[in-house]
DNA sequence: GGAATTTAGTGCGAAATGGTACAAAAAAAG
DNA sequence: CTTTTTTTGTACCATTTCGCACTAAATTCC
């Protein structure tokens, strides 16, 4: 028994807003929390990918017995699904918020791969990347549903950044000549490059020097000052 | 027997020229050919991944049954690391040509890109993209001696794309203000970014958009022409 | 307290996997 | 022709892997 054992979940009778829809379940209570065994299970699928990554191993991890596995989450396949969407939701989560707010584009653009590279450099053993990239290097070829989601995720970071600079053309923050979608794919691009320098274990300053070079070449550093 | 059975290998005597270093082997003769069955198994190995291939598959692709496959190559991961030998040297050798002349950058660049793409197009089953950046994406964080050809893969192309902005920067196509270096990783990026779409099946067309699109910010279409 | 319901946990089984032993085969050397 | 050398091909083994029956628990409803 590996997670925690869940204490009393209700709190005081008439409490609906703590936890959303958790109402009385009838049987044998679960031994575990689906949502910590994902996060589990996302963790392991992310250091070792989908082939690499064996039930045995989910199972020790989430401290879930395989047909409770099964029970709960499908086949191998359908939990990866699930941990890559749990993936995509958190980064959605982290991300869009800064996608969002208001802030000059230099800035923003810096939050942006400062929360990417938090994301692919955590982890105990070792960074682990970006979860879409490794599965566009692994599933993503012959499982056309896995592929949907990944072209989905790429073509959804695209959109993110061409938004962020269109805006900042609006500002005035870039010159007229500046093409958002351009823009928005080499920041894409970048952010696939230290993705995967990230699973080569390349450190973490020289990520963020290529964060910063990069960041510079996109909005030009010395534009809006001076035109020598 | 997969292979094409090899014909008399000697040709007329005192022919030296032809296959290097075949003298004469003593006990029964090869049914396969190391280099053709090398191909094979790397064309496995970047459709599905190292754990996803098995050694039944490589087995079959070869020609070679496992016993011989096992006394050519080693075990299942020499293998692969000998596959990802061979394909540095492929592409060392198709991409290295383009480096070298002496072209301005622009055009060179469209070379270079376009020789990329037709390696990570390629396959009968769908694109395999890169093989460094699948590699990466896998075996990279868990295996040293495979993370370190990975690193050096990449540090490769880094220094390739920098020597050649550099080139350009002295020719004077380039401004005074650009950075090679930085430029070479947003040019790496680019082509780890097309590597990683080419796996997701995105279209050849999009694909060149954005690597024109690279292009133009990495050598500004409109300098040498006029300052508006 | 007892029925119903839901989960846990053991354990089975069929298939696949990586690797190897061993004999038969094919060539050169003597 | 016999020996030696090298490779082939069959067969095998130990382990792992995925998936599922089936029983034992734990809880709610009556």
């Amino acid at each position: 028994m590996v997670q925690k054992k869940k204490g009393p979940q209700g709190g005081a009778p008439g409490d609906k807003n703590a936890a959303p829809a958790e109402p009385k379940r009838r049987g044998r209570p679960r031994a575990y929390e689906p949502d910590v065994a994902l996060g589990k299970a996302l963790d392991l699928f992310r250091s070792s990918g989908f082939a690499a990554t064996s039930l045995d191993d989910l199972s020790a991890a989430t401290g879930m017995n395989r047909p409770s596995l099964y029970g709960a989450f499908g086949d191998k396949r359908e939990l990866y699904i699930k941990s890559y969407q749990r993936y995509r939701d958190n980064a959605r989560a982290v991300m869009g918020g800064i996608f969002r707010d208001d802030r000059p584009v230099r800035e923003q653009l810096q939050k942006i791969f400062a929360a990417a590279l938090d994301i692919y450099l955590s982890g105990e053993e070792g960074p682990r990347g970006c979860f879409t990239v490794m599965t566009a290097g692994s599933e993503a070829v012959a499982d056309p549903d896995i592929r949907a989601m990944v072209q989905n995720a790429l073509t959804e970071l695209d959109k993110a950044f061409a938004q962020c600079f269109r805006r900042a053309k609006d500002k005035g923050e870039l010159p007229d000549s500046a093409d958002p979608v351009v823009l928005a794919q080499l920041a894409s691009a970048t952010v696939h490059s230290i993705a995967v320098r990230a699973r080569a274990r390349v450190p973490r300053q020289e990520l963020e020097a290529i964060v910063a070079g990069a960041i510079d070449v996109m909005v030009s550093r010395k534009l809006p000052l001076s035109t020598p």
